[in-house]
DNA sequence: TTGCTGCTCGGGCAATTTTCCCAAGCCGGA
DNA sequence: TCCGGCTTGGGAAAATTGCCCGAGCAGCAA
């Protein structure tokens, strides 16, 4: 019922940079069982090609500018739950990939890994198993060990912290802004980067902006 | 003297991402004209490779981990003053720009590029002439009118580490990426800091993000 | 050539912040 | 009632910051 013949892999390209694109569709024509049906530069298009030409596997990459690839993903899955989406980017946090995860992504792999470990997890994410690539692993069992889940965690108070702090707010200014102690401010801070696994202030700056909790 | 045949260009492939590197191949050679000759993953590499193969044109992707793509300019240039380097990247920041074309850059294109503007850069830059990117030159062309940001205040090794910064590096990272003290990397991130008047982390961070220095 | 200037690199050291551990009050649920 | 989680902060050692300094080196102008 899908892609285009019996006995291959239809893909959806999903890059916001054009030889970006044209380079993946060549290595991944040769391969031979698979096939480039579409592509689209964004997230809003994405779906719309989606829908055209219903591949087996989208091929996408999430650190487009602007739009959220965690949106097209969760889109996409909404209307199609038997989407299979395999995620490629060169981003490599763990939050990251488990909210890639949780919006409904079948495989992750990083732009490090080498052309082969791709065209297998694309070939896996066919077959409808998950993939990753293995310094995703990694990253994945690391921080499985460590802590953290990401923002879902945080309580009201942590959440408000943590938006005047992305929002460029000194620890003063929030304590005076909420009538807490700089001390509690402090702990607080400390407590946001233990629970979110972030490990300086700019991985929690960028977390904040990429769950929408403040814009750049 | 130089490249393979006498109506060929040569190319030295400089990125860290295999799968985009064996695409930019793929594109490149089926042009014809273009052969690439040889691939580095990493700054360091970039100089051997190019003194085996003495390629007429280096594709060099400067937004590498770790090591500074503009040292390797530098570095090729150095021992090559002959050397053609097409500087191909998704950051359009006018400050990189500069420092890409003063350290010793022929040409600028970005990946949002499309392929046939960057099969023309290289062949302009084989010619010996200056190349770059419409927005490559949009961007140079605002900048020029506008009075200057914070971040042009900022030297090229400043630029380079609140790149890293703000893409979520440690200080221990950062200085073992560029082969610095843990001391130094903290004086870097207090002038930084001094010069372009962010009070906070998170306000470098926002500052970064805001002017295109890493993404979010 | 000499000097000046600017960038890079790091030491030093007091002041501040971070990192953890802890306790206490409050509130909702079992 | 008791338990667990949230909120609020103290304390103290470890680490970082803020700001000063000097050295080396390149470019540049006189």
């Amino acid at each position: 019922m899908s892609g285009v013949a019996a006995t291959g892999i239809s893909v959806l390209l999903v890059d916001d940079h054009p030889i970006v694109r044209q380079g993946y569709r060549r290595v991944l024509e040769s391969q031979g069982d698979l096939h480039v049906v579409a592509e689209a530069d964004n997230a809003a298009d994405a779906y719309g090609a989606f829908k055209a030409h219903d591949p087996d596997v989208v091929l996408l990459d999430i650190s487009m500018p602007g739009a959220s690839g965690l949106e097209a993903i969760r889109n996409i899955r909404a209307r199609s739950p038997r989407a299979r989406i395999l995620v490629f980017t060169m981003h490599n946090e763990a939050v990251l990939v488990k909210a890639a995860f949780g919006a409904g992504a079948s495989g992750f792999v990083t732009k490090s890994s080498e052309p082969s470990a791709v065209v297998t997890a694309i070939r896996s994410v066919a077959r409808g198993e998950r993939a990753m690539s293995d310094d995703i692993a990694h990253i994945l069992a690391e921080d499985s060990l460590s802590a953290g889940s990401a923002l879902d965690q945080l309580g009201e108070r942590e959440i408000e912290i943590l938006r005047q702090f992305a929002g460029g707010a000194t620890t003063e200014q929030i304590a005076s802004h909420l009538n807490l102690s700089v001390k509690t401010v402090q702990n607080y801070h400390y407590l946001i980067k233990t629970k979110t696994g972030a490990r300086t202030d700019a991985q929690l700056v960028r977390l904040a902006a990429s769950r929408g909790l403040t814009r750049i």
